[in-house]
DNA sequence: TCTTATGCATAAGAATTCTATGTATTAAAT
DNA sequence: ATTTAATACATAGAATTCTTATGCATAAGA
C-alpha cells in the first residue's frame, strides 16, 4: 500500500471489491485503477499485490485465466462463487470498521 | 485489535486521538474506553497496546507518569508537544484514508 | 475461596506489507 | 538508433504490526 503508510489489512478487501464491480482484472490493471480512483493517495506495490492475489487464489476466492496481449502475459482474475460471498462479508466488516473509527476519531462525521 | 480482525496501523492513531481529547490516560483505561466507544466492535489486546505505548514513548510522542491507586500501579500517558503535532498529521492521514476507501468501496457514501 | 476485574509486561509466532531485485516486451523519448 | 519509461509478471528478505499465550500482582465480588 505504498507510501501512504496506513492501514494494512485493507488490500484484499480492495481487490475483492474491484473484481466484484469490474468482473475481471489483471494485476497491473488493479494498481492503475486504485491509483486513479484515489487520485494517487493509495499506491499498491507489486510486492504486496501479487502475493495477495496468489493467496486469494489459493483460498479459492479467485479464479485465474491467462491471456496474451501484444505478446505480453496477463493473468486475469475473477471472483469464484465463494469469492462473491466473502466479498459481501469483507465489505460489511470494512463498513463497520470505518464507522467505528469515525466514532472514535471524529464523532461529528456521519455516513449518509 | 482483538477478534474484530481488521486493519493494522490504526492503533497508534486511536491512542493519540484519545490522549488528545482526554489529556492523560493509562493503558487499561484506553482498552475500556475503546470498547465503550465502539460498543465492543474494537477490542484492543494488551499484547498490542503496551508495546505500542512503549514505542510511542520511545519516539518522543508520549510522556509517562507513574501513579499508585489503591496499591495498584498505573502509568499515565500524555502527549508531548511533538506528540500533539503528530496527532494532527495522523488524523489528517486517517481522514484521507477513510475518504479513499469510501471512494473505492462505496462511492455513494460521503462524509458530511 | 474461587473467579473476575484491574493493571502492568513480554515472548513467540503469524500476517501483511515494503524494499529491492529479477525477467521480458513494447512504446516513447532523445 | 539507443536509452528510458511503461507494461506485466514474480520472489526473497526485512520490517511492522498484531495475536496468542503466558506471567506477576492486587482488589473486589460470588
Amino acid at each position: 500500500m505504498g507510501n501512504s503508510k496506513l492501514y494494512k489489512g485493507s488490500l484484499t478487501t480492495i481487490i475483492l471489491k474491484l473484481l466484484e464491480e469490474q468482473g475481471k482484472m489483471y494485476g497491473y490493471e488493479i494498481t492503475q485503477k486504485v491509483k486513479l480512483l484515489t487520485k494517487g493517495e493509495l499506491k499498491i506495490t507489486e510486492g504486496a499485490l501479487y502475493p495477495a492475489l496468489h493467496k486469494l487464489e489459493a483460498e479459492g476466492l479467485l479464479d485465474v485465466e491467462v491471456a496474451k496481449v501484444d505478446n505480453r502475459l496477463r493473468k486475469y482474475y475473477k471472483l469464484t462463487e465463494q469469492g462473491e460471498e466473502e466479498t459481501v462479508n469483507r465489505l460489511a466488516e470494512l463498513e463497520e470498521f470505518i464507522r467505528s473509527m469515525q466514532n472514535l476519531v471524529n464523532p461529528n462525521w456521519s455516513i449518509k
